[in-house]
DNA sequence: CATGCTGACCGGCGGC
DNA sequence: TGCCGCCGGTCAGCA
């Protein structure tokens, strides 16, 4: 599933092909028409489908940026500027292909559900397996509030206080460590993987109440994750599940991962233990983290 | 009003 | 081989 570092990867690939293009045409599935006509949430969030493909025709890609999990897409269609936004939800990936079938991967050509053809005649394709994926078109982040709530970047400067200042308000204090700082309100882009990691490092149980953690410990905690953010954004982020980055490349941080996803721990040769934090599977060894 | 919990959205895949 | 149920990021909606 992508995180922060994957998400990183796959603008890094992506703004280099498809910045200064235009969109001449955009296709949706017939999936995703089909949800929507069935009132089911669905891929295309605040815009009718048929819509969505109007008023992207003609949009210039000006930029393409990560913000937290987020690609924001920055639009231009004579001197008006819009705001593209997606999330990749667990399974979603985009590709920059002539054909689908230059898309290797058959569960990846199997979902495809957005077809931007660019004024190259190259295609932006966006496949998401499970559909958990997010696209939107606004004009401002205004439009969608919890665009607003997010922290900052984590390797933003004023990050740490920011995530230390959150854990001060009563909501926080009695909260699990994990819960808190896999809260984008509180850190941004800390998922489920990285979370984990940082807590192992530090020999935190992912359960502790926050407030039970000095304040100097927490600063120290933000630093790990963010230094393991960088180091996965090094690395090309973990292979987990489907992520895939835009040239199909696997990256290489699950080889580094020392927590997420094992029975044993690796200092200590326990076995690892797992509970349910905040709704979300959270493995640590019970010997080496309290 | 703020906070908190639940459910909805899915297909792959593990387990039986 | 087949089928059932789990898994998870985000947000809307309701208590």
């Amino acid at each position: 599933m992508p995180e922060l570092p994957e998400v990183e990867g796959v603008v890094r690939a992506l703004a280099p092909k498809v910045e200064g293009d235009t969109i001449v045409k955009v296709e949706l599935s017939s999936t995703i028409y089909n949800s929507c006509r069935e009132g089911k949430q669905c891929i295309v969030k605040n815009i009718e489908p048929h819509l969505f493909e109007e008023v992207m025709q003609g949009m210039t890609i000006e930029k393409v940026v990560r913000r937290s999990k987020y690609i924001y897409f920055h639009l231009q269609k004579v001197e008006e500027k819009f705001l593209f936004v997606n999330h990749l939800g667990m399974t979603g990936a985009w590709f920059v292909v002539q054909t689908l079938d230059e898309i290797r991967e058959e569960k990846f050509r199997k979902h495809v559900h957005a077809i931007f053809t660019l004024h190259t005649g190259e295609l932006l394709v966006y496949a998401d397996i499970r559909r958990f994926g997010e696209m939107r078109f606004i004009k401002k982040i205004e439009e969608h509030p919890p665009l607003l709530l997010m922290a900052p970047e984590p390797f933003d400067e004023h990050a740490c206080e920011f995530f230390l200042q959150k854990c001060e308000l009563p909501k926080y204090q009695n909260k699990p460590i994990k819960e808190v700082i896999m809260d984008g309100q509180v850190i941004s882009g800390c998922g489920n993987i990285y979370a984990t990691e940082a807590l192992f490092k530090m020999g935190i149980h992912p359960a502790r109440k926050a407030n039970r953690i000095s304040k100097m410990r927490k600063a120290e905690l933000f630093n790990t994750i963010r230094t393991i953010l960088q180091e996965s954004i090094e690395m090309g982020g973990s292979t987990i599940s489907d992520y895939r980055n835009i040239n199909g490349e696997a990256g290489g941080m699950q080889h580094r991962l020392k927590m997420y996803g094992k029975k044993v721990c690796p200092t200590c040769e326990s076995a690892t233990k797992s509970l349910i934090i905040g709704g979300r599977t959270s493995v640590y060894c019970p010997k080496c983290q309290h």
